[in-house]
DNA sequence: AGCGATGGAACCAAATTTGGACCAATTGCA
DNA sequence: TGCAATTGGTCCAAATTTGGTTCCATCGCT
């Protein structure tokens, strides 16, 4: 934290005082330092620090004693080295979504759409309007056509619950599930696609796209909430068993 | 070229004091700055990037390098590319989070949060550790000690609802509550909220945040769910009152 | 003197960067 | 239309960078 203009000038202070005030050239010092600066966000998720070689220059040190405090900070889970290519921050807000994208496993979104999407459905059957529900039939009839193309089916499954979502005229409902979607159209989403798309799930999908919409026609509240409860619970154990 | 090397410089001397300089070479750091010229509009939307080859040249660095930089730029679906043609930026991106802001009212955040925070306490009762209703209760605790003070009290309250969050383990319903959280302090609603905070419902929620405590800790999904919808409709009711 | 921490050097293995060559698609121009 | 230049797509091997490891000398302190 103080203002040292080397550490070879504070290395001359610490030597000539009877009581040195305090060790920040240590690695003891020096970790609290790093951890500090890790901490405080002066680093961001995932950003690549500085190579060791680098940093021992910077601190006016030897590379073992660089090497010591960056096991340390390690061990605390700030921190993580990979040979060849560099030390990794552990820790930290996320700079984008990108970056939540991939710490976030398709399980984990699933339980974050069945609130966001049970939410989305209890608010459409009080708010939706009849041009609404148009769009959303419109929606419905596209996605039925593609049956067999998991590729198609997924861009359309989107465009439906993106519909869905506009019903409750709730921007930020649909900015959310918009966000959503970002995430789930992330790569270690993708590479599973064609393992659960396969054309009976996809038919047993569109029944139960089908049943939701007529719940929500009929401003059955309880009924909606059950139907994409059981849609996104079903989606849940398909993606289980492709998993483990 | 000069003009990189001397930013970089000027950053040595600033951060000597605290951290070492932020590494800015290399294809994770010239990802991060095209990304953030990208955003930043640098490059025209809709227009070329320069070739793949002057980019190289530009950045003193290879070829092999900025293709690797594009590619991820182009799996974040910022830019486009086309053989023989070039590289695009591509306009896909959602509107800001303060523009959201802007045009949600209220109600309809509470309307939001209704289904977040009711899956955020479903998974609380699943997931939470020890640790974690430790780390609850010092919250309410602090919470509780701000009755009469609206500026505090919204503080402590983000705080306690975040660490009911961070008790699902999921991070990405973490993620959602914090940008939620954002769009909570922003400036239409602040104005109200000493309107609303009077000490007698400062204590009311408190109470009731007391008892969501209890249900989590003795797991019992149901009676959470109930208390945080009752909690959230209490706020909504409060909050009708004072707008119309 | 002895002990532990540090500094310094050399070497290894993994990962990245680099520079080059060639191909295919696109564009612009004659 | 057809040619030529430009651009991205691909592959490869050498050079460089980076963490992983070991060994030994030095410094500070007890």
């Amino acid at each position: 934290m103080a203002n040292l203009h080397s550490v070879r000038e504070a290395k001359r202070l610490v030597s000539f005082s009877t009581a040195p005030p305090r060790q920040n050239n240590g690695a003891d010092g020096l970790t609290t330092r790093l951890r500090r600066a890790i901490l405080a966000g002066h680093y961001t998720f995932k950003e690549r620090l500085p190579s060791e070689r680098q940093l021992a220059e910077h601190f006016n040190t030897s590379r073992g004693t660089v090497r010591k405090v960056l096991q340390r900070l390690t061990t605390m889970n700030l921190v993580e080295q990979r040979a060849g290519s560099g030390t990794y921050v552990r820790y930290g807000e996320f700079a984008d979504r990108i970056d939540i994208a991939d710490v976030t496993s398709p399980l984990e979104l699933i339980d974050v759409r069945l609130g966001i999407e049970l939410q989305i459905v209890r608010l459409a059957v009080t708010n939706a309007t009849v041009v609404d529900i148009e769009h959303i039939t419109r929606a419905l009839d596209q996605l039925e056509q593609c049956d067999h193309d998991p590729e198609r089916f997924t861009q359309a499954d989107s465009e439906f619950h993106l519909a869905l979502a506009e019903s409750t005229h709730n921007p930020l409902l649909v900015w959310l599930y918009q966000l959503l979607n970002e995430v789930r159209s992330h790569a270690q989403w993708r590479a599973m696609k064609d393992q659960i798309l396969t054309p009976e799930r996809i038919n047993r999908y569109n029944r139960q796209h089908r049943r939701l919409l007529a719940v929500i026609i009929s401003r059955d509240a309880d009924g909606a909430a059950k139907t994409i409860q059981q849609h996104l619970e079903q989606a849940r154990r398909d993606l289980r068993g492709v998993i483990g």
